[in-house]
This record gives structure tokens, sequence and C-alpha cells, in this order.
DNA sequence: AACAAATTTGTAACCATTACAATTTAATTC
DNA sequence: GAATTAAATTGTAATGGTTACAAATTTGTT
């Protein structure tokens, strides 16, 4: 998605395209790293030397209110955000932190309990360690 | 599981019993509340006076080390514990608060991703509005 | 251009968690 | 069983990510 797209994006979900903005959602979406506020912040400030670390904080409480990223919580203390918004599972390797996304062809559940249950957000996350940490050792 | 049993199991996981370990492992597998630690200090001060909140996060740290309770993390700023370490699910209710259990029959994943990986826990959970919320609009 | 509204920014406050040293309790040695 | 050592608990201070807030800047409107 080029610059243009991306500030249509924005305005598409009720969310004027600043400067600001615009580079943020850039940076989480063409990345797709997963990052932290402050990984966001460190990298954009090579850039734009005048951000704020506040504006990543309000940006992402109004991408998030909008719905156009999600917050993924895998560890306290290490809150992280993702444009991809489709269900689909992560797998943090303890090793070396990364992220993967890996996709959920299905997920069968035991119906009685959350029967009337209205179901707004999926979340599915996976602990280990990684193939590449697993040869390295 | 009885106070004795508590105390067995314990030792079973390599875990001195302690009175502050047994009585914080107890409140966790009887009440099934998945409670934050300042839950579990607020309620457990009654009966123990000069219970610390040092010991509550000591204890739960050590819990997890030998792997015979779980984090959930399914809000930034509310880690919440669990002394059921089999794979279920847990629905949050936006609304009311509530974290409910459900079981997972299945879940189907991409195999490629993650093949040769080590996957050493699993984490699924919903967010929504729950059955009586709904009600009782 | 003047004014109002929205956004960004920097600093201070907040608060859950951790670090640490002192105290208490339990285990070991003599 | 007293003395000694080790382990666990406790209270307080420090840490660090997040939020509150007011000032400054930018954007939109009359
Ligand atoms: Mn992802
Ligand atoms: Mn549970
Ligand atoms: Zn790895
Ligand atoms: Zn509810």
């Amino acid at each position: 998605m080029i610059m243009k797209n991306m500030s249509e994006y924005l305005k598409k979900n009720g969310i004027k395209p600043s400067l600001q903005r615009i580079k943020i959602y850039e940076y989480l979406s063409t990345k797709k790293n997963h990052p932290t506020v402050d990984q966001v912040y460190n990298d954009l400030l090579q850039e734009m030397p005048t951000l704020s670390r506040t504006t990543v904080y309000n940006t992402f409480k109004l991408f998030l209110e909008k719905k156009i990223i999600m917050m993924i919580t895998i560890e306290e203390n290490e809150v992280r955000y993702d444009a991809n918004t489709k269900l689909h599972g992560h797998f943090k390797c303890e090793n070396c932190g990364k992220i993967y996304d890996f996709g959920i062809s299905y997920i069968q559940v035991d119906e009685d309990v959350l029967n009337d249950f209205l179901v707004e957000e999926r979340q599915l996350y996976f602990i280990g360690k990684c193939k590449n940490c697993l040869l390295d050792k």
C-alpha cells in the first residue's frame, strides 16, 4: 500500500490522516514486526526528529478504537501491536524473542459455555522455541 | 483437595510448602476466579494479617517456574493467574470484567509455519460480552 | 487575517512490578 | 538444645511503561 492509499485507508476508517498517523500506520503495516511503542518511537525518530512518544501512544489508542490494529499482550510489560486484524495466531520464541505469524484453519470450542455470548475478538498465541534457535544449539 | 494434599502437591513439584505458599495455592485452585495479585493479597490479608504483597509476587513467580500455574495476560496492566494448567480457553466480558473458562476440542493451525518449532505453551482467549450482560440491556 | 478546533508535544504523575536489605522462620550442626 | 547457617517473608525504595495534563503547534473555518 503506497502513501496515498495509506491516507485513504485511514480516512475511510474515520481517522484524520496527519503525517504522524500515516507514518505510524505505514510502519506497522509494512514492517509486520509486531513492535512495541518504543520500537516504533525510536525507529521513526530517525526521520521525524520531533516525534513524541505520547503521540505514538495516542495514535495506537485511536487506531485500536477504530479497530484498524490489534494489541498483542503475550507477556506482561510488553505490549505489541499488529496492523493485521484478521484472525491469525502468534508464536513467540522465548529464546530470541521473535514473534511469528501463523494461520488458523479451525478452532473448535465446547459450544455450551459460550452459548449466547457475543465474541468480538479472538486471540491465540503459542510460546516456545523457534526452529532457528533449536538448530543453533 | 484438602490442606494435606495441597501441601503434598507442592512438595511433589519441588516447592517447600510454607503456610503462605499453601494458602496462596489453595486460594487459586479452589476459587478458580483468575485473580490478580492484589485480589489474592487483599483477600488473604483477612486471615493472614502479616502477609506481604511481595510474597504473593514471589510465590506466583515460583509457581510459574515450577509450572503449576499459568499467567493470563488478556489486557495490559492486568495480569491474572490460574491454577488450571490444562489447555482451555478464557472469555473475558468487556462489560462486567468476568473471566469464563471454556473447553477447546480442537485447534487446527497451518502446519508449515510452525514445523520444527517446539511449542511449550498454548493460550486462547476471546473478548466480548457475556450472556448476563447482553440480557441486562 | 482572526478565530476556533484538533493535534502534537514535553513533563509530571501514576501505579504495577521488581530490587534489595532487614527481619523472621526453618533447618542443620555441634 | 543452643549456636549457626540457610531459606522464606516482609517493608520500603527504585524502576519503568503508561497516562494525565497543559502548553505549543498545526489545521480548519469564518
Ligand atoms: Mn501478527
Ligand atoms: Mn481458566
Ligand atoms: Zn528463536
Ligand atoms: Zn458480562
